[in-house]
DNA sequence: GTAATTCGTTGACCTTGATCAATAAAGACG
DNA sequence: CGTCTTTATTGATCAAGGTCAACGAATTAC
């Protein structure tokens, strides 16, 4: 998925790891991970159908199943259920949004990395630490700095 | 509505100006402002029948319409409709937290402040500078700097 | 009309996290 | 094994925004 297209997929990931990402001067900035068994695709564009901000690549090498909007759309029709899935989906992801908005209202940096180790470990056990630094909006120094604080 | 219940109900309002905020040492943090048509509620705790970290006060004198979740459940059974309209609460709930989010990622200060002049500027004309700045998470005295910097 | 609040502005100084540069580990690969 | 590349750590310095205090303007209360 590039940057500038309209999303018109949602892919079932398989096996591997995916990020998906903003620009800002050139930079990556993380806007989500996703794994084996998650979601990925910039639900954003795919929703509002307006160009997507975001660009989404791989980490690991990664199987990816993927289904266009149209072809969601005809499922939908034949199997009523579907309507029901996108709910709850909707749900979670605004659910989701709030999680990281309010961590970015309510603490620092140093409290979003703690609260993400101790709630996404499988994460940070996986992902290298400047990304992890990018996912929490903070330079990789600052992670580092961090941590070395929190073992003295 | 109270920080630490659990929010069962949603609230349309006919007129007058709500906010709802989270507490971080004593100060208020405004997560949403809501006026005339608008829907209010802590829709996070709704949907998760979680106690609420937020609270919903009035800034202007406001007339609202309320309504239970089992009040709404029982009218979802008799008039399918609800559904899809609560699928849609769910979308643009989502869409709007990305918004936000996104301009936490990637934006200054500054920039936050200028987006929501642009984009909001009835909010802006409306609501005290306090809140505004409590809003874009920072501290008045820098909205007044953001404001005079822009202005000479 | 004057006092008392409340809200906005300004200045001096402080803190958090960014930037830049150097170095150290840790993997990848011949 | 040693070399090359990528990631992590550390130090020195900088900038954005926060804090604290003073002052003004505007609104409300009496």
């Amino acid at each position: 998925m590039e940057e500038g297209k309209i999303c018109n997929k949602v892919g079932l990931i398989e096996s591997g790891l995916m990020k998906c990402v903003f620009h800002k001067h050139g930079d990556e900035i993380i806007f989500e991970f996703a794994f084996e068994n998650n979601f990925i695709s910039d639900y954003y564009s795919f929703v509002t159908d307006t160009p997507s901000a975001k660009e989404i690549k791989c980490i690991e090498d990664t199987t990816v199943y993927v289904i266009t909007k149209d072809r969601l759309n005809k499922l939908g029709r034949s199997h009523p259920f579907i309507e029901g899935i996108s709910r709850q989906m909707n749900e979670k992801l605004f659910l989701r949004m709030h999680d990281r908005l309010k961590s970015f209202l309510l603490d620092t940096a140093s409290e979003r990395y703690m609260k993400l180790m101790s709630e996404r470990s499988d994460l940070v056990q996986r992902i290298p630490q400047y990304l992890i630094a990018s996912y929490l909006n903070v330079k990789p120094e600052t992670i580092s700095r961090i941590r070395k604080k929190n073992t003295l």
